[in-house]
DNA sequence: ATACTTGCAAATCGTTTGCAATACC
DNA sequence: GGTATTGCAAACGATTTGCAAGTAT
């Protein structure tokens, strides 16, 4: 459970001006648990439900600065759909397709054996594996 | 260089009634180079320049008819952008972001080296690795 | 005081769908 | 002939943007 405090300083530190705004989807991004995988569509609901009502193109906006600033980090595992992970260090996810559920793995557990030759004039910027999963007893489409 | 003949017979295979839209995209994605990554947009641009005018929403359902048909694969890199992949067998990407341009890599190159437990009733149905590259160049952002 | 932010609605983008017209077997 | 497929436009869901009003420093 981080402070509220914590928050503030987060924002601080990412060279965001700390408005209400962002202070409470702060608050509710990185206080609780650690490892959140939310929509922006999440997000607005339980920003409504906290009573601390933002506007949905507001949220949209603040997720990402948020990744801008490095505080989340983006997934795309879905077409029409972004998720953002609050954890931002270096991991890779397991994917429940049934039920659109993201889950993490860390890095050391799933990594990558050896990596061919990168095209000229390019650099790893991030590997980011998928493990797509499926329900065993799922009858085969 | 597949012929002619290979297209009808991909269809036919995978239970597609070969239309005249069918066949023509089933040409465009099939011959020609291997491994292709293409988006909507892109292949209903390039049968406007072929000759074989198709709709849009056409184009769409059928990559999507063929994804399903196993004759393409899906990859989810962006937000908002679905590419399709011609090649089907087992391997990875790389990903110029710079670019938006994805390039294929062997599965035999890039191995992951050791899987963790899976949720419990969960298989795995894929395991997708994205490099994300950047220009070694490039200033950072 | 002033520049940065927000809210809201409208705009946009990629993709899907409904339905009448058309093509395949 | 009967069913699957197409075209088109309209519907859609997610995300972005323009601008007037509000707020942090």
């Amino acid at each position: 459970m981080r402070p509220y405090s914590d928050a503030l300083q987060r924002l601080r530190d990412a060279g965001l001006r700390p408005t209400r705004q962002r202070l409470a989807l702060a608050r509710l991004l990185f206080s609780g648990e650690e490892n959140r995988h939310v929509t922006a569509e999440d997000v607005h609901a339980e920003a409504q439900a906290a009573g601390t009502p933002v506007a949905l193109a507001t949220v949209y906006n603040t997720l990402n600065q948020f990744t801008d600033a490095g505080l989340l980090r983006e997934i795309v595992v879905e077409p029409g759909r972004t998720y953002f992970d609050t954890n931002i260090d270096d991991h890779h996810h397991f994917f429940i397709e049934s039920e659109s559920e993201l889950i993490d793995v860390p890095a050391e557990s799933l990594s990558v054996s050896e990596m061919p030759e990168l095209p000229d004039g390019t650099e790893i910027r991030r590997v980011d594996i998928v493990v797509r999963l499926k329900d065993r007893d799922a009858a085969a489409s």
